[in-house]
DNA sequence: CTGAAAGCGCTTACAG
DNA sequence: CTGAAAGCGCTTACAG
């Protein structure tokens, strides 16, 4: 407190002056001053003037948490993302950060690693910090209890990218399968026969792999909405398989069963460098999408003579590596500000029943799909220099 | 409030219970109760016991907000970035995000968009919000006001990868100069003679790249330390210029005058065309490498072949793009890592004298230096296919 | 249009 | 070890 203060003269600006200082030196109550400085109620111009002088000779700033405290709002948004690092992410949040930061609200955010532990820890830190809504990629499409209690306790939540076994609420993503699908269709009609898929594919769907395929080939997949991305882009796959009336061959599956780019490039090196090796590859995101490139590169393959790829979001070196890198681009900055559009719906008052967003995917055909035996250069499957 | 609680029974839930509620239900006083949801001051085991219970029992959880209205402090640091998805500050959000979540910190996070104006406003909402500590890469190294007032009010701040002229406060940054010197060295001790410089070079630094040159060629370059990375990586390009007895060619260095990769395209690809053109080019940034790497692709040049290049930061791209980039890389994650433990250790009380702490860079050799005139593949300075 | 009073949900001295 | 009271810095009815 001030009580150093002294009418009429000139103060020190203290960065710590309160509304009650404010009154004091502007001669008006501190209810007067609330409404001048917090701009809610009436004020007579002349009053408003007083304060404001006197908020300016103090240095005044107001106080947001002695606000919230009342209000019962922060202006405060909690986001919980895989990894900031990760392009994907990076670009939602600042889809995010853009519509937030013009309606001035604060962004909270916090690294979950794919982790439910973590993911729970962050959503409670949020809670209690009393952010006024929660966007939320969650790792876990049915251990969700925290979610849940969440939407239960009526706090806005908006679900990213994935979604949650039997939580009805906002949310937004692509059409996974369906954007696999025609990323897969491409290489088909390219003329390739034999593709190999290289994908994070999580425990979560049943944990089985060669059965979790057959069963999608028998169009027996129960509820395809809460599977994470990766298995629903190994759907699309499937789809574009059965499609073309191809048979599968399990063996081209390659699963990661982590998100790392690293882990990939060990996971897709082995698959082509077989004898057998498919004559292209489709790769579920873009981490997966980095390994596959790495593993070529690593390799004396040529790309696309040697294998073709098409890969899944686009990554900034996309169009600058050669021959350039056919893929299917999510819209990741739409993707964040509709989900931040939403959110702040919510907070706005809005009730309308739960809202599923879904965005489009863009296929973009650049160099990296050719026709599979295609003779360039004059040699076929050739090695380089 | 939850007046209709009653005790003993079993009680629904209530996410809003208060430590008031709390009290009740176990028969203590709010100040006993808030002892132990607080963790502070003794309880006697059993009190602690009933409290806990009742807490339990009303599924309680505590609201910071009104804890930090007292105590002062909101276990929240804000951090302004240039752009959070600019793969550089992506990596240092995530270092920074590392450290403040095994704090239990709070991470709130706004764009600048390299805008004055943005900072301003971004650094008045995080004091809004009371947050304990800001770190900021600020976007002008001279009008900081808002940053002066911060420090002279006894607001943690840590400046990062950037320095305001005048204030004295704790910072990380990589030796710039330094850094960019050995790079170009690299370069040099290749044979190059003729090599280009990509870089923002912003007005700031007198505004006249001629006169700044010729200023530094003389050694008389005053407060190298509030220039900004760009301004700072062309001294150690001219330094190593000058060290290896190299007449430096204005018309080589390219202000590209914006962080965009197109931009740097734009201004890359007229240097790279010329007749005349350099051997090598030096890139002052992520942002400008990819400028310049997208248009070596869009030109007909070979690289390293007919231009060699040398980047600065280690995007992921850089190891897989043909021939592999050779790059002078920052430690970022550390960078951000530094950064926030410094300004955690300032939040616990410490009062050392500002520390500048100055990050090492690392020299990444890969593929993109070659000899200028080397003769690879039977041709020089040819053409791609 | 303005002020006195109460109160948001906690923590902090201060007694006991 | 525990409780009664005050208070953090605002906003919110309620009078006037």
């Amino acid at each position: 407190m001030n009580r150093d203060l002294v009418e009429g003269r000139t103060v020190a600006k203290n960065p710590k002056a309160t509304i009650a200082d404010v009154a004091r030196l502007a001669g008006v109550s501190t209810a007067t001053a609330g409404r001048v400085l917090g701009r809610y109620g009436y004020t007579k111009e002349e009053t408003r003037s007083h304060v404001l002088e006197a908020a300016r000779k103090l240095g005044y700033r107001t106080n947001a948490l002695a606000r919230s405290l009342i209000t019962g709002k922060t202006r405060t948004i909690g986001v919980v993302a895989g990894d900031i690092q990760n392009p994907f992410y990076a670009s939602i949040l600042r889809g995010i950060a853009d519509v937030v930061e013009n309606r001035e609200f604060g962004l909270l955010i916090i690294n979950s690693d794919e982790s439910l532990e973590k993911e729970i820890r962050a959503v409670d830190l949020l809670r209690e910090k009393q952010v006024d809504g929660i966007i939320v990629s969650p790792c876990d499409t049915r251990d969700s209890r925290h979610l849940r209690d969440l939407h239960a306790e009526g706090l806005p939540l908006v679900l990213l990218d994935r979604t949650v076994a039997g939580l009805d609420v906002d949310r937004v993503a692509i059409n996974n399968i369906d954007a696999a699908e025609r990323a897969v269709a491409a290489l088909i009609a390219a003329g390739h026969r034999r593709i190999g898929l290289v994908g994070e594919l999580l425990e979560g769907a049943g944990d089985d792999l060669e059965a979790f395929v057959r069963r999608a080939l028998s169009g027996n997949v129960l509820s395809t909405d809460t599977l994470y991305p990766s298995w629903q882009r190994l759907l699309g796959y499937l789809r574009a398989h059965q499609r073309a009336g191809l048979d599968v061959d399990l063996s081209l599956i390659c699963r990661v069963g982590a998100y790392s780019a690293a882990r990939a490039v060990a996971a897709a090196l082995p698959l082509i460098s077989r004898a057998d090796r498919p004559t292209a590859v489709f790769a579920t995101d873009g981490t997966m999408s980095e390994g596959v490139v790495r593993a070529i590169a690593q390799s004396a393959l040529r790309m696309p003579e040697d294998l073709s790829i098409v890969c899944f979001d686009d990554l900034d070196w996309m169009d600058f590596v050669a021959p350039g890198i056919s893929t299917m681009a999510q819209p990741r900055l739409a993707m964040g500000e509709a989900a931040a559009t939403m959110l702040l719906e919510r907070i706005d008052g809005s009730d309308h029943p739960a809202r599923a967003i879904e965005m489009q995917a863009e296929f973009i055909s650049r160099g990296s799909i050719s026709t599979p035996g295609q003779t360039i250069g004059g040699q076929t499957r050739g090695k380089k220099p």
